[in-house]
DNA sequence: CGGTTTATGTTTACGACGTAATCCAGTTTT
DNA sequence: AAAACTGGATTACGTCGTAAACATAAACCG
């Protein structure tokens, strides 16, 4: 706080004219960076599509500010953004053909991943990544690991998807064959 | 430090007889969680249990104490525990038959899944579990809840295999088939 | 045995933190 | 002109990690 007054020029007390505390300071501040995340996309008719555009916004926004990540760890599931975005891709599961127990392993699943892989990546970048570089080498070197580390997210998540993708196939075949008919008799389970 | 020594009948300042600092203290937790972390188990002929084991413990160590969790994210890949499992996996890839490159994404992706999500997991219970109950119903909502994301978890990650196994197959098919032959011009690239 | 290390604690104090309480000078509104 | 509001400064409190110095008992050694 004391800092951050000073930076804007003004007296540490001064900025609780405007908020009520450090807390509500960086609430605001993870809902900010969380802004730019969309959820899938009900329009889009793949559902591979709407959850690899979720997934990448999100990504995303962790990779914009990496060190906003612990604070989105604390928040966890009570961010609103984030839940809303949870809700959604259930929706794209059962769209997808899974009855309501699988979809939600499946979305606890992927969004383990979707979420934790930029979790921990942020940790892996944190120690070096913040301090700027005049060596080109260096930064060359960094942005090349970044890029690398998309690519190994977009492998992942397209493997993983890849391999609900068969599951999903296998545990409803008729509905992908004949396009009608009733859902096989899925696993039943008190939600 | 004030609490940890009254909880020990002691002083605040007498814990500095033992520890140069709290951030040591904190480190030695962390390295205590860790320590029932197993890397992957090289005698297991079948890479997927070597993967399914080693990524099992790390879940578990990670269940077992959800505090820790920001502090493993904090330490993040300098920890040696992690560093170590995280090299010997990648041996695991390279022996499935993955080109040195494939193997780093595989470990990237693999990590990613296995690391983060108990990581974003244990952020789900934090505000709930660590509170005791006497409601029995309520403790066996708990545990349904923490049975339900551990299959979750395994089923991601069987999934992720699964994906992994058939791209394996089909990079390498002759590796597959005939069991000989050269690999089959891997994509090159600069370490 | 007496004297000296060594191990274990305590006490006091410092600076940094978030913030409650209070006051103060302009500016706006009635 | 009087009252209310706005944006800011000051001071102070309690908490944190810990540096520095001091105390006390056990262990060791000639």
């Amino acid at each position: 706080m004391r800092a951050l007054g000073e930076r804007l020029g003004v007296e540490a007390m001064s900025l609780y004219r405007y908020l009520p505390s450090k807390a509500a300071l960086l609430d605001a501040a993870v809902e900010s960076v969380l802004a730019g995340v969309t959820p899938p996309d009900p329009a889009d008719p793949d559902w591979r599509g709407q959850v690899l555009g979720s997934a990448r916004s999100f990504r995303q926004a962790i990779a914009d500010h990496p060190r906003m990540v612990p604070l989105i760890q604390a928040r966890g599931p009570k961010l609103p953004k984030l839940e809303a975005v949870w809700r959604a891709s259930h929706l794209v599961w059962e769209s997808a053909g899974a009855d309501p127990y699988t979809a939600n392993q499946l979305q606890l699943a992927v969004g383990a991943y979707v979420i934790g892989a930029p979790l921990w990546e942020a940790s892996l970048d944190r120690d070096t990544a913040d301090e700027a570089t005049d060596e080109p080498a260096v930064a060359f070197v960094r942005t090349a690991e970044k890029l690398r580390r998309e690519l190994a997210f977009e492998l992942g998540l397209g493997l993983l998807l890849d391999g609900i993708e068969s599951e999903l196939k296998r545990r409803a075949p008729k509905l992908k064959c004949q396009e009608a008919g009733p859902a096989p008799t899925p696993v039943e389970m008190a939600s």
